[in-house]
DNA sequence: GACTCGAACCAATTGAAACCAATCCCAACT
DNA sequence: AGTTGGGATTGGTTTCAATTGGTTCGAGTC
């Protein structure tokens, strides 16, 4: 898990690289930076007072706590990490051919794996537990292909899906009903996989990455 | 009967492979584990003095025990016994749709550098500067693709072209004329990538990978 | 007898809520 | 228009219970 200080620095980058947030403009107060990283006052205020002694932020009682122009001008200079849509790129490259290899080399004890995965992601109605099926469900598609460098190189992917960005952008985005819409298509992908069927795994898989795509980056 | 400080090793290095646990994350708490491991605590203590003098963890007392920056580290260096057929797959997989993307997103600059590696390389009568140059291609080629995550997972499967294995079956199965037909093959992805062809691209890169495949490994 | 296991206990730390004081907001009043 | 008063908001502080790694001790096992 990432550190409430790290989720809030990451929180003021996105604020400034995207405009709402800008030198002088007051961030939300610690009361409503509790719900949203849903973390104690305590562990926000000792955040806060780091950023405070960096100079990155100014706090008064009564009024708020403000950004200050040392902040955006250290965000400026901070070099961008890997964005969704970074992300998301190289999973539709990524993901579809490995569908395609694991249809032909899955052992049963993969597909039973698989499908384990598949069950619990569509009987979780919670995002978290959704979300852990689903990655799960990804992962054991991957391991069926029973390739080790290619298991290191999505490991090195899911790093960076633990971004906080990611995870805010995931909760934003998710909904009960896309939950079930991508529960259909991992069950495409499943089924394909179990058919032996390579062009219909990749297919099916390039489909949902898609979709996720779409949804959480917003049609383009 | 593993030991319990076995089991932990491995939870451990499970929760870093699949991006659950990362450098400075919580871990379970000793009775959490005494549960999850179902071991008496004084076992699960033990375990994690060793884990503790070998710097992979850090505890405080009301805090927690926390993973350290060198345990993921040492996980990421895990032997990656990684076979020449398995890099070829996951070239397979990755390059061709890296070459089309690059062929939609490729400044000019990209394609000097791209043209500068192939005419080197062209001109490379000896194995090793053809290697360099060829090396340098296919990489320039990923950069050109714009994305630091995709990258990230080139550098990791270059990681493994640097096992000796790998080294002694290139110098191997080349040759003066093998060299010119790659050369040519290079030329083709190349050419469509400065007439912006993805789908030419991916195929002219994928003819490439495939043919250095059935080189290296023998005809199937 | 040496060792392990389980439980209780200890001390450091955190977490949640209540409370405090500075500030803001806005309506009522002159 | 300007003033003023009170309530709401907000960063700061206190308080107490819960959590957590560390320790001790007696029962059980070999």
């Amino acid at each position: 898990m990432i550190s409430v200080e790290q989720s809030l620095r990451s929180l003021l980058v996105e604020g400034t690289r995207n405009g709402s947030l800008g030198p002088g403009s007051k961030l939300p107060t610690e009361r409503a930076l509790v719900e949203r990283l849903s973390a104690p006052r305590s562990a926000v205020r000792r955040a806060l007072e780091v950023l405070e002694r960096d100079g990155m932020v100014v706090r008064h009682v009564g009024r708020g706590t403000y950004l200050t122009d040392a902040a955006v001008e250290a965000v400026r200079a901070a070099p961008a990490d890997t964005s969704p849509a970074e992300i998301m790129q190289v999973r539709l490259v990524l993901e579809p051919p490995v569908a395609a290899l694991a249809a032909r080399v899955a052992t049963q004890a993969d597909l039973d794996r698989i499908t384990q995965c598949l069950e619990r992601g569509g009987a979780s109605d919670e995002f978290e537990a959704f979300e852990m099926w689903d990655g799960r469900l990804h992962r054991a598609i991957a391991e069926a292909a029973h390739n080790g460098l290619l298991m290191n190189m999505f490991d090195v992917m899911n790093a960076s899906r633990q971004l906080p960005v990611w995870g805010s952008l995931k909760r934003r985005t998710s909904s009960p009903e896309r939950r079930r819409c991508y529960h259909a298509e991992h069950t495409a992908v499943v089924e394909a996989l179990r058919d032996r069927d390579p062009e219909g795994a990749q297919v099916a898989m390039r489909r949902h990455l898609e979709n996720v795509a779409d949804n959480l980056l917003g049609r383009h």
